[in-house]
DNA sequence: ATAAAATTTTACCATATGGTCAAACTTTAC
DNA sequence: GTAAAGTTTGACCATATGGTAAAATTTTAT
């Protein structure tokens, strides 16, 4: 029987669901923050340890110690990501009005775009790449966006809702919302230095619900 | 009085607005045909020149020859791609029939993602990190947005079509068409494996139309 | 206070990568 | 055919980068 003497770390603790240290509480989520920034800016090829080690405000090897490699940190933070970003998504309750679901979802989506946008880019990057790394919980994402379409759907039949097909709704409500944080850079520059009383996200969500009211009124 | 009598090089040559050789021509192209394919799939900092090389079937050197650095291959291709990319927001006239308009500018919009999604995704990548390398044109487009809102203002006033913010229209136009290129991956798996006689493009065709038509319509 | 466990640092290593250079080779103009 | 111009290659270089090992330091439990 051979005991497990070799170098302690973090990551065979947390790997092995032991209790975790204060510090590596503390630690992993400043490393997590320092990763968002960096990996949401440059995506993750464009990322090194080393800049989020500097953000951080750790050494390269501390960052290590907490994370086994680089492409563990990223997997964390789409881990943590998709929780959120697909909850609006499961909110949709078939029970309610059609149309302020629709609405209310694409608030959400828009609140998420804001008060999220590295996140936003971050999963934006992802799927850019060709989403090599969360194949397995798009399918997830596949299996809720069919639950949630059968809702749609029914909507439709009982003529509360115009047809439409849901998936391209969905997509039409992702991007319209997601590319506010996304597309930022021309955002920013197309609609010039901001006037103050103008809320960007303020016209946006206006401009998006009498865009969806209209369009899939009956 | 020395003559510059050091290597020749593609790049000199073409610096200098003289004319081109038929091999220049031939592997510029060569080049960047590779090139949009690696970027696209990678961003700038993933890909690698020796990537772009393998792809055009040249080596590192002589693809050297051609562009002095590895960012002059990518300001060429986004040079390259702003000037297709702008052209169906130009052709909207004034004078037409403002529902047909941008009936017409929506399909032109899904048919470029649906024909030439490297180039959008190439355009997505340098957005999504800040758009660093195309500042200035950005600018540009800024003015011909500018232009083609005050269209779309005129006909709200004319009561042609429904109130709205035509910068957040246009947004919103670019968001969903190029969704279908950029998010290419997302959507694969969400729509699942392809039936026949079923278009993806077809049917976003369609979503698109109806949401936008009776989105607008007075 | 002390020993064990956890954390941090210093010094590395191997590889990848952007880019250079000069020699070798090919094409073009005459 | 020949010389000049243009093209291609192989050998390199400097730096960046992901990651490791072990020693040094700090924290925690007793």
């Amino acid at each position: 029987m051979t005991v497990q003497k070799s170098a302690p770390s973090a990551v065979s603790r947390s790997a092995a669901t032991r209790k975790r240290t204060r510090i590596q509480q503390e630690k992993e989520q400043l490393i997590l923050e320092a990763a968002l920034d960096v990996f949401s800016r440059h995506g993750f090829r464009g990322s090194t340890i080393d800049q989020i080690a500097v953000q951080a405000g750790l050494s390269k090897p501390n960052v290590l110690y907490y994370f086994r490699t680089k492409e563990a940190i990223h997997r964390r933070l789409i881990d943590r990501l998709l929780d959120n970003w697909l909850e609006p998504l499961r909110g949709i309750n078939q029970d309610g009005d059609p149309l302020s679901e629709i609405q209310s979802y694409i608030r959400r989506k828009l609140e998420l775009a804001r008060d999220f946008p590295r996140e936003s880019r971050l999963f934006a990057n992802e799927i850019l790449q060709g989403a090599p790394h969360i194949q397995e919980e798009l399918h997830d994402l596949r299996d809720l966006v069919d639950r949630k379409s059968k809702i749609i759907n029914g909507w439709i039949e009982d003529e509360k809702i115009a047809k439409c097909d849901p998936k391209h709704l969905f997509f039409s409500i992702w991007a319209t919302t997601q590319h506010y944080a996304d597309f930022d850079a021309q955002i920013r520059v197309v609609l010039g230095p901001k006037e103050d009383g103008n809320d960007r996200f303020e016209d946006a969500a206006r401009f998006l619900d009498q865009l969806y009211v209209d369009g899939l009124r009956k």
